[in-house]
DNA sequence: CTACGAACTAGAGTCGACTCTAGGTCAAGA
DNA sequence: TCTTGACCTAGAGTCGACTCTAGTTCGTAG
């Protein structure tokens, strides 16, 4: 299946902007192949890899990790236990940060308790009346 | 309890340049009472509402969303529903994250999986030689 | 033939949240 | 007296990750 980069967008949520600086960043796994009049042509194994960058980007991996993992896909065979390190590595920062997460949300959810009593309180009160 | 800008970088964990930031951003509840020689004095009270600041920043509150709901707090009584609102409106924004956060958290788990059972089915051959 | 929509490149601009600089005041210790 | 260190203001600079602009080139539909 061929897609243009429009396609891709559609099916990644991704602009065509970010698309294109994406690629010249080097986070695609395989250069893209381009067609006639020098479009750009993706294949559906694109569109995966996108999709796994997207969920790195997400959990906040820095655009210059995502490119040192991309080359060490690119490179092929032997070096899957640098790749290990850098998923085991990110995978652990996603971990501290939904502690933290949640954290600020035992919080948040604490001061709304009490707002939500007093705000209640009144609202019983001007009912009383 | 007084406190000086620098005691307070240090309680709280922010530099002295982002306190002074903090304030000229209006969230701070109450003004800071200046010293001898125009200096800040913070209170507890002020540590302690710039913790709860630090929290929502942590979970991602920008921060003009922080000076609303601070600019709220220091009109005073009578607007509890609107700060409870806000309150509201961002824990379901954390609760979210979360959920997205422990998507891709299962998705590179899924994929560490995968690289650690190939990785030592190398080690074993290695060992098998 | 012309106009449109979608693609292209290189490079400039934006946004949020700090962070840092320059230039200055002030109190205390050597 | 001199130096140090903590503080002050106003405003400039940084950083990451896009996003947008300008100026083109195509292929196709009217």
């Amino acid at each position: 299946m061929q897609l243009s980069i429009g396609q891709v967008a559609e099916r990644t949520g991704l602009s065509v902007h970010a698309l294109r600086f994406y690629e010249k960043e080097g986070i695609l796994a395989h250069q893209v192949h381009r067609g006639p009049g020098g479009r750009r042509v993706y294949t559906q194994q694109d569109v995966d890899w996108l999709r796994m960058c997207i969920m790195l980007r997400m959990s906040g991996m820095p655009v210059p990790e995502i490119r040192r993992y991309t080359e060490l896909v690119r490179q092929g065979d032997g070096n899957e236990p640098q790749r290990l390190d850098i998923l085991k590595e990110h995978q652990e920062r996603v971990r501290q940060q939904m502690v933290q997460l949640q954290e600020c949300l035992d919080t948040i959810t604490y001061k709304v308790g009490i707002y939500e009593e007093y705000v209640n309180s009144i609202a019983a009160k001007a009912v009383g009346q």
